[in-house]
DNA sequence: AAGCGGTACAACCGCCAGTGC
DNA sequence: CGCACTGGCGGTTGTACCGCT
């Protein structure tokens, strides 16, 4: 007996999703918040499987989301974090504030890899190509592995500064805001251990509540303001704000929205 | 202008860990 | 303790788009 499939398969709609389902979802999970995501498509009124809604929602739909390319600053730490932690791309995302692992996925898959590779760095190690067929000689070096990028003495991954010395130095200029999440994040051998450690996540607490915390979002510079991110909406699905039921923010939600984008 | 190949990214799938009963 | 269920993660696929011939 196989397992049991996480949604009914018939009647379940796959594929692209429509600007009217978008629209339901980000209509129920406004109002209700984010519930048991396997009732969420009943009650939501979608026949979409209940995993899909919600890679729906934190990949594309939640207003905290940047959007676009990744900064060279940011490109950096993926690498950097890459080194460190592995394909670990949701805990390479959670350093990214309004980044997604599936984002960082493809954009690492699709750019970041090949771009290694050009600059003769074998993306899996982070060795250089050329020390690479030597180390393959020598195991001792535990370097091999895409789950063991931290050396044993103190969480650095040994090669990080070659991975500076290999990139030019206008990759590593950028905004000064990414300089320093790049720098502060870099820089913290016990966040990076932490995180390692499978400590919780610092950022992205925010959505698990209706109205993102305020503060929460203060604390990430970089991140986008609660009514940018409703514009950005907008913006890219050509909805009026009716369409989208943000008139059905209470006034609570609505003060929050407003105190928010005073601050 | 049409065909083709490459690229980027949204979405799906299967597995695993955590949790409650 | 074992089972079932749920949410989350990482790998992979499908497809739309774009540039080149």
């Amino acid at each position: 007996m196989g397992r049991q499939p996480c949604c009914d398969k018939l009647g379940v709609k796959k594929g692209p999703w429509t600007a009217e389902e978008d629209q339901k979802l980000i209509n129920f999970i406004l109002t209700n918040g984010q519930c048991c995501w396997r009732a969420l498509p009943k009650l939501a009124g979608l026949r979409r499987c209940g995993k899909s809604c919600r890679l729906r929602w934190t990949n594309y739909l939640r207003p905290d989301l940047k959007r676009g390319l990744l900064s060279e600053a940011e490109e950096q730490l993926v690498i950097d974090l890459h080194a460190r932690l592995g394909n670990r791309w949701s805990k390479i995302a959670a350093r990214l504030p309004g980044r997604t692992d599936n984002e960082i996925k493809n954009h690492w898959n699709t750019h970041i890899k090949k771009k290694l590779v050009k600059m003769g760095i074998d993306p899996v190690t982070h060795e250089p190509l050329n020390k690479q067929s030597k180390t393959e000689q020598s195991p001792s070096h535990g370097h091999n592995s895409a789950d063991n990028h931290i050396s044993e003495n103190d969480g650095t991954a040994a090669n990080s500064s070659e991975d500076n010395s290999s990139t030019t130095p206008t990759e590593n200029c950028s905004t000064t805001d990414d300089s320093i999440l790049l720098d502060s994040i870099c820089n913290d051998e016990s966040l990076l251990t932490s995180l390692w450690l499978d400590e919780p996540p610092l950022a992205d607490d925010s959505w698990n509540s209706t109205v993102p915390a305020a503060e929460t979002c203060n604390d990430q510079t970089s991140l986008p303001s609660w009514e940018d991110s409703i514009a950005w909406l907008l913006d890219c699905q050509d909805f009026g704000i009716h369409d989208f039921g943000f008139d059905c923010l209470n006034d609570n939600e609505l003060n929050t929205t407003n105190t928010y984008t005073k601050q």
